[in-house]
DNA sequence: CGTCCACAGGAATGACGGGCGG
DNA sequence: CCGCCCGTCATTCCTGTGGACG
């Protein structure tokens, strides 16, 4: 039996250093049971949703704060503590968690709710004013005070409406057993301006603000945390220090703070180090970006890498959606895909800016238009290699357009 | 100072694959 | 099985617009 290359791999990773103690600490979809710096947030969420106990509904919340603010945190915290005390006073209290970007639509956001009061659901097929009817009657039977969890609602309303939000706050006023409360949680400060004055008012009866972390905030808890996550003496001050710094000038984002601990945990490990370092550190936040970029690169649809493609082809340090659509329309013929309007295209090149994959900025050239300003964001060498490997578009890789010398 | 380019981007609508309830 | 509804992607039609040019 020959040596495997994995022999060193595997005999590295038993005999090498151990780096952590529990790695899921630093994931975060876990849940601490301390959260550092927002005591104060804890505190004003708890009196707010304390009437329940007593069986009197509360008010509805909104919270707003950037992401990695601990909002969700903080919440699934108190609403955690607070159903334990609810068994304890026997008080009939229920909560449902829904995060709206994942869930994705005003009719998958109620069949998660009534699926938490028991009915169930099929994932289509409903229109969607029968599953909130349904949801409505199921909720009244349960006799119950529901909690309504809606975590990144800015995103549903956004590219929905809000009108499911104004169905949500009048749902109390049909309600002759149960009572509804709900806790908004939004990224997005601006949100009022997106809502209806009324559903707004209705649902900021109270309002709960987070501040970004301040990196010594973000030195504490990764502290606290890392306490549980890595070995004793594993982790240096520098690379602490740093991590905080950077997830800092990141306007204060817990998790990014923590995913580049955990990365930069991995990184070492790997190297067979026996502490993390600030170089670890900073490793660490271009593999997380190298990441990100090429698993976006991956799920695009064909049509998004063509338009990405084309873009790749101009080579220019900026060019216009006349341009990209001229080669785009060339591409689409040496590989014989369909032809997307130029309406199109310039909808798919908003979505690849906000992956960050391209910047798109509308400018104006006066007498010669108005039009977006398209430039890669990512690097050329990256492009080649993930749609060099790919037969499809090799070809496409290495093609010349024709229409590349005009100006 | 008005014109007019080269688009932006909203609204309405449609085609499609999937899935229900009756 | 039918008729209806879902979400997603795309098209069609449309009105809006910043600023260099004349």
């Amino acid at each position: 039996m020959g040596k495997s290359v994995l022999d060193d791999v595997f005999d590295n990773f038993v005999k090498g250093v151990k780096l952590f103690k529990d790695r899921e600490v630093l994931r975060h979809d876990y849940l601490p049971n301390r959260l550092p710096h927002r005591e104060n947030q804890i505190r004003l969420l708890g009196v707010t949703v304390a009437p329940v106990l007593k069986d009197a509904r509360c008010s509805n919340i909104f919270i707003y704060g950037k992401t990695g603010t601990g909002k969700t945190a903080v919440t699934k915290y108190v609403l955690s503590h607070l159903e334990t005390k609810a068994k304890e006073y026997g008080a009939q209290v229920k909560f449902c968690y829904i995060n709206c970007r994942m869930t994705g639509s005003e009719y998958r956001v109620f069949a998660a709710l009534s699926q938490s009061v028991g009915l169930s659901i099929p994932f289509t097929g409903l229109s969607t004013g029968e599953v909130f009817d349904r949801f409505r009657s199921g909720l009244d039977q349960s006799r119950i005070l529901f909690i309504i969890v809606l975590d990144e609602v800015d995103a549903l309303i956004k590219d929905r409406g809000d009108a499911f939000m104004y169905e949500l706050t009048r749902i109390n006023e049909t309600l002759s057993k149960s009572k509804v409360s709900i806790i908004g949680i939004s990224n997005d400060l601006r949100l009022k301006e997106f809502l209806d004055p009324r559903v707004f008012s209705s649902l900021s009866e109270e309002e709960l603000v987070f501040r970004p972390y301040d990196a010594g905030e973000l030195r504490n808890i990764l502290l606290d945390r890392s306490k549980l996550a890595f070995q004793d003496d594993v982790l240096s001050d520098s690379a602490l220090s740093i991590s905080s710094a950077l997830a800092a000038a990141e306007h204060g984002d817990a998790r990014r703070a923590l995913d580049l601990l955990r990365v930069a945990g991995e990184v070492a490990e790997r190297a067979g180090a026996k502490t993390i370092t600030e170089d670890h550190v900073r490793q660490a936040e271009k593999h997380i970006e190298h990441n990100r970029v090429i698993e976006a690169l991956n799920n695009l649809t064909l049509h998004s890498k063509l338009v990405l493609l084309s873009v790749y082809h101009l080579n220019k340090s900026s060019s216009t959606t006349g341009e990209i659509y001229d080669i785009y329309n060339e591409l689409c013929g040496e590989m014989g895909a369909g032809l997307l309007t130029q309406r199109r295209l310039g909808t798919l090149v908003n979505e690849l800016d906000s992956m960050g994959l391209v910047n798109a900025k509308v400018v104006s050239m006066g007498r010669y238009g108005r039009t977006k300003k398209i430039r890669l964001e990512i690097s050329r060498g990256l492009i080649k290699e993930v749609y060099g490997s790919d037969n499809r578009f090799n070809q496409i890789l290495n093609y010349s357009p024709k229409s590349m010398h005009k100006t």
